[in-house]
DNA sequence: TGTACATCAGTGAACGCGCGTTCACTGATGTAC
DNA sequence: TGTACATCAGTGAACGCGCGTTCACTGATGTAC
């Protein structure tokens, strides 16, 4: 989106530096009050910036918000598919892990703590508001999916398991889960180890419900 | 929560309607635009009042948004319940009805439109904000979760199915499902029946996973 | 039924505060010679 | 290496606007006699 920079300006690694520590500071703010609630002035002094600085690197607070929405569902896309691809690396898939764990393996890089499910709810909120947003967030949120669809064909052939879905639905169905199970254990002040036992239960539920062991041919 | 009023004030029915349209109001204007960006003018200028009323009726914006969301949550319940009730009362469930669709019927009572998706969104985000907020909005949510748990039972028993999970979980795998598809669906510009369709697909999915038709020994 | 009075729901002007945004500036960094 | 100059990222004061909230008031409704 920027003019084409054929030459390295002036101090182009300070700038990027503090574009970065403003949008790390916007992404707590944003979380912790919400987009309206959340003012430049907050960010900026949680950043160790001016008000100045916000504005000569973003156009408006909502463009902000519009850009750290993208940065932050890129790198989500980009963690989940490191973290599969470092799964398949390994060859099979652990033997002691259970299929479930695998696939929460693969999502929890997304960042299941309060802050960040609360940063995707503000997100998402802001999707069902804006048309043009909606579609570049849904297609990120696809591109999840069909990374987990690629982990489920996996994890079927190398276990010799059958689908009572078809494997896209499948993982659509656990990306919407995780994304509930998140959000309820956000709210009820546990402990992150408590909220990772939940996630693992529901998470499991889901999984079991979704495969099927086929009639044991090998141990 | 408000002192005990043993006789009638001085024109209380029309100060309940005006509260009324200010919720209202509120409602359609929190939804819109989110808690943060929703003014107090904006709320009384579509309920056709001034400020002054809000400020005769509620103690702050906040309080009232924590009102709006005990009575949207409240209604929710009793709309379920009614709607189940009603679904039992009459006798064994409608025959050309899918299950799906019984409890697709007993669900979309709660709002199933683009601002009821929205404002149950800003509910949700604020109970991750407030502990003390977040467990009344869990124990509603938990009311319309047992009322799942009763219709899936009888369904069970009437049809002669079979659960794969409790039906404690069923039942919030549903919800949770529910919700998630809602949220999806008022973020593609979907038309109603383009969303009743996907809901109908989704949730259709899910409850074929949850029951099992038990070996036919009747037609 | 009619008059005088009490109540109080809702009015609307006023408050000051904090917001988003602008802009003339400064001073550190990089370049030219 | 040293000096003069150019760049431009970030500063901080200033802007005016709209916000949430307050409060003295008004006038419709209900009560007493």
């Amino acid at each position: 989106m920027t003019d084409s920079e054929t030459q390295i300006p002036h101090s182009k690694r300070s700038r990027e530096s503090t574009r970065a520590r403003l949008l790390d500071a916007a992404a707590e703010v944003f979380a912790e009050v919400g987009l309206g609630e959340a003012s430049v002035e907050r960010i900026c002094e949680r950043a160790g910036f001016t008000r100045g600085a916000f504005y000569s690197n973003f156009a408006s607070k909502d463009e902000m918000f519009l850009e750290l929405a993208t940065v932050v569902a890129r790198e989500r896309v980009h963690a989940v598919r490191a973290r599969i691809d470092e799964i398949s690396a390994a060859g099979d898939f652990n033997p002691q892990d259970t299929d479930v764990r695998v696939i929460i393996r693969a999502l929890d890089v997304v960042g299941d703590d309060r802050l960040s499910t609360l940063l995707m709810s503000e997100i998402s909120i802001r999707a069902m508001r804006d048309a043009e947003f909606a579609a570049a967030y849904l297609a990120q949120v696809g591109e999840v999916v069909e990374e987990i669809v690629q982990l489920i064909d996996d994890i079927v052939e190398a276990e010799n398991l059958e689908l009572r879905v078809p494997s896209h639905d499948a993982a659509r169905i656990i990306v919407g889960v995780w994304s509930d199970v998140s959000a309820r254990s956000a709210m009820s002040g546990l402990d992150p180890d408590e909220m990772a036992a939940l996630r693992t239960r529901e998470l499991g539920q889901i999984v079991d419900l979704v495969l099927v062991r086929r009639p044991q041919s090998s141990a």
